[in-house]
DNA sequence: ATCGGTGCAAATTATTTGCAGGAGC
DNA sequence: GCTCCTGCAAATAATTTGCACCGAT
């Protein structure tokens, strides 16, 4: 398993709010201060985020958006590729922005806490690929969860 | 991984059902021919089922039944350990029995044709470990689900 | 000026719950 | 007979959609 470690903090060139008005622009979908908006928090804000926590943060911002926009928002976010929709406790989904190379693509869920954290793991993507080869199929996502108790909550830290 | 081998066909000691209705009354619940019904029909039916196909094919066996009670007589069959709720595309619930053994833990899904695929793999079970290890987890339970096409629909077999 | 976008409220979907009557023990 | 159970319909919870007006290009 590869650690979670931070990447640079050089700003890259295209920002994932560019990838989505430029992605918006190409099919003749309109900028609004609402998207924007959205966007913005969404990006900056929590991992993980629910709906819910997203509206409210964005209200904050901007009192002028409505829950459906919201809605209707991070399903162009997830269209155009820069969220990730997540399911966790099979309750209500969860928002992560996508571009999972700063953290892993999977999950590891405290059952005490509640935190989410997020690693990689090269083994598992090789394990993956013979698993595929066993069943003579061609896989094209993963979605791997460990649910447990993390270090913190074992060793009475929280 | 293991291959899915099917066990011996002996009848076993206890079945699901013996269990589900020692487990009611043990805690003063009483057996109706509702949950008698939902129960074996569940056990018998198809691995993987929905709540509205479960409601349908009970309801052939025995129309006096209603959703709520197929709702209630699942969660019951959950607490005593007999059946295992899965959410794979985030929709609908699907229920399984327990007793992975015949079968895999993990699920492969198939985008084209949809079925579900179980498998186990002793590999995996060890790399949770070495993965747990490294995040100072104590690990309970995992959720592998592996999504992609399967033999049947490369080969055009479907 | 033209479409697409937005808020709101109503509609949907999956699941749960209140209640009056019915069936186990 | 006392409870627990059941069906029905109404209540929730999460998400989607119809519609009249608003705003970006």
């Amino acid at each position: 398993m590869t650690p979670v470690v931070s990447a640079s903090s050089a700003r890259p060139l295209t920002t994932p709010l560019d990838t989505f008005r430029r992605w918006l622009h190409e099919r003749g979908l309109k900028t609004t201060s609402q998207r924007d908006d959205i966007a913005r928090v969404f990006l900056t804000g929590n991992r993980h985020i629910s709906v819910e926590e997203l509206y409210a943060a964005v209200k904050k911002v901007n009192p002028r958006v409505g829950y459906a926009t919201v809605y209707r928002t991070l399903r162009l976010l997830k269209e155009c590729g820069v969220a990730v929709e997540r399911h966790f406790n099979d309750g209500e989904a969860r928002y992560e922005a996508a571009g999972g190379e700063k953290h892993g693509h999977d999950h590891f869920i405290c059952e005490r806490c509640a935190r989410i954290i997020e690693f990689a793991s090269a083994e598992l993507d090789a394990l993956d690929q013979r698993i595929a080869r066993k069943l003579g199929a061609v896989i094209s996502r993963r979605r791997l969860e460990l649910y447990g108790i993390c270090r913190e909550c074992r060793e009475g830290k929280r």
